[in-house]
DNA sequence: AATAAGTGTTAAAAAAAGTTAAGTTGCCTA
DNA sequence: TAGGCAACTTAACTTTTTTTAACACTTATT
């Protein structure tokens, strides 16, 4: 997954099959989960850790979906909450949307469709937090501005193309690791075809030539599978 | 409503019973509404105002509702959008998902579950809504006034033409971002043809003649998406 | 070793943008 | 109302950026 850091997320489900279901298959898509069985037990791991995201089922023992939601909106507005639950009647959606959730999902529901869901949600809030997001690097010997999409050097300056410039800014993103081709393709060519693919490996041998004067840096591929920036 | 300035929601829907009835009932509850009837009508409108969120059909003539939201996210990637639509198949309701959308509810549906669910989506961007029509600028050592059509230094007094005018507010609106060429040309020269994206291009040469007694400041372009006002 | 698929690199063609100047238009004023 | 002027558009030419083509080389597969 391309993020640092993984996303928090709060299930409380009492369901246990659906539970655990759920929480491996939301671990499997890159998100950390903690799984409670009620709502007192959702209420306590709350506290204990900084979630991103809160998934409740409503009916719960113990406490349910929307007290619980309502308890804690008490001490956080911003966190969102999002309802699974197998009834679908109209007093209790908005019940549910009354308790401060935020989405309302009725079972049975797609797990695809959960996944886009709390991708929605996470945009709105890590939002926030994109503003965090690096552009300034060190290469080696160079200096990557990437909002004023300019490499220099104590000698010299080379201002990038537009291209270049989200090149190797995914690049410095995933230092260390490879940059995935298709990832990279989908996300600065909009879809990963076979001109854009072959533009790509033209945009790599511009930075190559730029990066040179430097040997202790290097972008070298992995084969099949993208390339990744040394910094020796 | 308690806010000062009603949230501007895009409606776009071809069947014109619910339409209205639509946009009538989000009047009543505080939003101004703006009714479309067909997908081409709906992006025309969306460049030339200012909307907070987006509700479409999903089918519609001329311009089908994903590909709608599609185009829109292409130079918006924050606006919410929500979908309506008859249909629940599994694909279609990915399908939406994967255009960008935030949210989609299908028909039948109640008039207030949508309401909530407009509410739970404004309230995530509501906040980075500090569009207040910010009127006065610092540019570097310049000083930007939008109402007077007045660009000055402590030396020197340039008045701008209104086309000069508007292009350099939107320009300081999206400060540090991109202003989207397609957004800037709606909006200013109400369509996007040849001929006005190079009389744009031309305006873009004028501001950075002025602009160019202060080293600090600079408008650079982002090839095939628009330009940026840099203040360094 | 032979083949195919993936990559490296350079050059060309195509598309987008930069700039300056020459037309248009509409409005003000003498 | 003719002329002048300012704002804007269109044209023409230049430069930059991106894509496509061409050919050489590398890696995986059989």
């Amino acid at each position: 997954m391309e993020n640092e850091t993984k996303s928090k997320i709060l299930l409380a489900e009492d369901d246990q099959n659906l539970g655990t279901l759920l929480s491996e298959y939301l671990s499997l898509k890159g998100y950390s989960t903690t799984l409670t069985r009620n709502g007192q037990e959702a209420f306590d791991a709350f506290f204990k850790n900084n979630f991103n995201l809160c998934i409740f089922d409503v009916m719960m023992p113990l406490k349910d979906g929307f007290t619980l939601a309502k308890e804690i909106r008490k001490h956080n507005e911003e966190i969102p909450i999002l309802f699974l639950t197998a009834k679908s009647l109209k007093e209790d959606t908005l019940e549910g949307f009354k308790s401060g959730a935020d989405d309302y999902l009725t079972k049975p529901f797609s797990m695809e469709e959960l996944l886009y869901r709390i991708k929605a949600l996470l945009k709105r809030t890590q939002n926030q937090t994109k503003e965090l997001e690096q552009t300034l690097f060190e290469i080696g010997k160079f200096h990557f501005d990437y909002n004023k999409q300019l490499l220099k050097t104590s000698q010299s300056e080379q201002k990038l193309t537009s291209k270049e410039n989200e090149l190797l800014h995914l690049l410095c993103l995933s230092q260390n690791g490879i940059l995935d081709r298709t990832f990279a393709l989908k996300k600065i060519w909009e879809d990963d075809s076979y001109f854009n693919a072959r533009s790509m490996d033209v945009y790599i041998a511009k930075l190559r030539k730029y990066l040179k004067t430097d040997p202790q840096v290097e972008i070298i591929n992995i084969h099949g599978k993208g390339f990744k920036l040394l910094i020796n």
